[in-house]
DNA sequence: TGCATGTTTGGAATGATTACAAACAACAGC
DNA sequence: GCTGTTGTTTGTAATCATTCCAAACATGCA
């Protein structure tokens, strides 16, 4: 297996997780798709191919692990299923309501760094936008 | 049953869907608890009480139809169920990994009103936070 | 070597939401 | 007042993402 791993097992380490074999993989190919924001399914999906003994449940906890850590975002945009993000820097998203992309959006917004609003304590800030992407617009446009 | 419909029946129909009793009901109890941002299983529950016959999968296609409709907003925070609120003006949110409550945050945003981002069509802009509501922190810090 | 703790696994369970087909209501044209 | 059409409601069954659970496994410490 041809994996660039360099650094996965300290940041994991470094949250008080155990760095095992399935978390570096996990990690890495959210690393590596940075901007696909994955389902559970998706990465178990791609993972099968090289390591099919990768359980299902296995993904959902390594994730779930890695969100109570802080270490990646969990994206509820659609509704229907949970989409995951290997954080690097705060931003927000756009679902495109016809292509079920989402986009990264970088935007200047006052709120994103904030700690604390109205005496509420705030650990995290979610900021996104339902539309369609331009892909889809000049499409429907064509039409 | 005292209902203040007044209203809520034109409301309906100028969004070019019929007004039926049960849209009406719905409608009457989203109003009535702008705050709650209740679950589709809750509205049918307190339903229930007054209207035995309502079925829960008429809940959903109203809520459905009144959020295609742009009549009410879809709260997709929790990642487990949709949370529905009927829309007045903008505004952000806030749910407490304690309790589980969404509070409204008022709050200055600039990009609550743009219609368009990079060259992105926005229909919804939606802005929430996680954290630690007032009562579980003072909860929190008396124990 | 053996025990303790945390992790992984797969299959079963859960729970929110949707699909479907039948019954129903409103309403236009006759 | 009847009849067909269209959209709505209903209940049940199905779907699908996610979690539960108990057994097997890995790791590291006494």
């Amino acid at each position: 297996m041809i994996t660039n791993n360099s650094g996965l097992k300290e940041v994991i380490a470094s949250r008080g997780l155990k760095p095992t074999a399935q978390r570096i993989i996990i990690l890495d190919h959210l690393a590596r798709n940075m901007k696909k924001h994955l389902t559970a399914e998706q990465i178990h999906g791609a993972m099968r191919k090289k390591t099919p003994m990768l359980s299902l449940t296995t993904v959902y906890n390594t994730l779930n692990s890695f969100v109570d850590a802080g270490l990646v975002t969990a994206l509820t945009i659609t509704g229907t299923e949970v989409r995951y993000e290997y954080t690097t820097v705060s931003h927000h998203h756009l679902l495109c309501k016809h292509c079920g992309r989402i986009i990264d959006i970088e935007i200047q917004c006052p709120n994103a760094e904030r700690k604390s609003i109205n005496g509420y304590r705030v650990d995290e800030v979610h900021g996104y936008f339902k539309g369609v992407c331009r892909d889809c617009m000049n499409k429907e446009h064509n039409q």
